[in-house]
DNA sequence: TGACTTAGTCAATAGCGTTCACTAACTTGT
DNA sequence: ACAAGTTAGTGAACGCTATTGACTAAGTCA
């Protein structure tokens, strides 16, 4: 379970693996990485099994499918996202930092991101997670199922957004065509058509998506604040 | 460009095509419709041809590439959302009914959604889209940069709620045992351990994804609203 | 009519996830 | 210590996928 970066074994060819070689953490581990090398559809059987000096199907000993290796992945960022973790005296510093952590794990790992931030894994990491955002929220004053409307409109909002922000950077590294779409092909082809997206035409090119980012976070708990049944700040 | 729901020439098996039989409209229509039937996974080049009474590789004609015809998807769905489209008085109610316009049209065809939410089609009812929020925007007093930086927290935000919430039922729908988690594996081993989680787990259950989406509209709305230089509502 | 263009077809290819029978390393009971 | 049993890793095979290039025939135009 500790997932740090342990020295992979030589991919070392033609002799067979040692028995307790592979484990759900080396292949969790592997997955990551050659989704964070090899973008969005790098993670295949064949890659994994020359990651781990394994055979492609080695895997299936651990996982019983592609799927069930992409919510261990799911998982894994869940925990890179809440490890360290320490609520701050203010619900609102809590939120604000649990939602920045999810943006800047996504950004360290796009592909993985994308591929994963719609599953829900029911694994421990998560529950810490959902534990930490639900005593924050009890903190603020909602309790029952008040509680728990805040805390779906917080994580959709916060897995929504970081999640397919991360699923652009990705699909930007792939360099297919798509990516500088904003770029290139915001002159349409008659003008007059698009009063308003000629006006800011310039404007539209430059976007910083963190800024964005801050900007909504700010906007959705400013709105909580206002709402917090717990005065209290 | 029509788009409605043309009778489909019948699957005849092993005659030839008629040269103008194919179009990239039709092919769209044929993949939005694969894609709500067979679901996340189900659009294939064989399942095109068979619906259209074609061969498989006929696409190429039309597309480059599949990456392509979800491209064309992706704006197909655009344009659904944005048709019959009219401003409101006020540009809140603009920007609120150009929101849930989204949702519906994803909630209507979440495979197609999932796929391709997250691309930029460069067409022209992209293009449609973005003119109807900056015109919202303009009416609220923003302008230039700072008309951009509102464009894309409310871009972004509705294209990655809706759109996730879309990757969510597509997944559920292929029951693939992700899908009713939430449901299934709340319940902690250690209840100890999650105390926040514990105490609201039965609310946990029961979502309506549409009121969560609802009160972050709202949420975002209102910063907004707060925020606008025209005082005038 | 004959040359040209092009939409639809057919066969082939490389890569994918998955399955299954097999093998060899390790564990356990005596 | 040795036999029996379990199981992690292997290698060959299968069916499905997107994509390609050569072929064919329908249509246009000089």
């Amino acid at each position: 379970m500790t997932m740090t970066n342990e020295a992979e074994p030589a991919p070392s060819k033609g002799r067979r693996l040692q028995r307790g070689a592979l484990s759900r953490d080396a292949i969790v581990s592997a997955a990551v990485q050659i989704l964070d090398e090899h973008g969005l559809n790098g993670l295949t059987f064949a890659r994994l099994g020359k990651q781990l000096g394994a055979s492609p199907t080695a895997m299936y000993r651990h996982f019983s499918s592609r799927e069930e290796i992409l919510i261990a992945v799911a998982d894994e960022l869940v925990r890179q996202s809440i490890d360290g973790y320490v609520p701050a005296v203010s619900w609102l510093d809590s939120l604000r930092d649990l939602a920045y952590r999810a943006w800047r794990t996504f950004e360290r790992h796009p592909a993985a991101a994308a591929q994963t931030y719609h599953l829900l894994t029911g694994g421990p990491n998560e529950l810490r997670v959902v534990d930490a955002i639900l005593a924050a929220l009890h903190q603020a004053g909602w309790r029952g199922e008040a509680a728990v409307k805040q805390y779906h409109m917080y994580s959709q909002f916060v897995l929504a957004v970081s999640g397919s922000h991360a699923a652009q950077v990705a699909q930007d590294d792939t360099g297919s065509s798509v990516a500088s779409t904003w770029v290139q092909e915001y002159r349409p082809a008659r003008p007059e058509d698009y009063p308003y997206v000629s006006a800011v035409r310039e404007e539209l090119r430059s976007i910083d998506f963190f800024e964005v980012y801050v900007g909504l976070v700010d906007a959705l708990l400013s709105a909580m604040a206002a709402q917090a049944p717990a005065a209290k700040e």
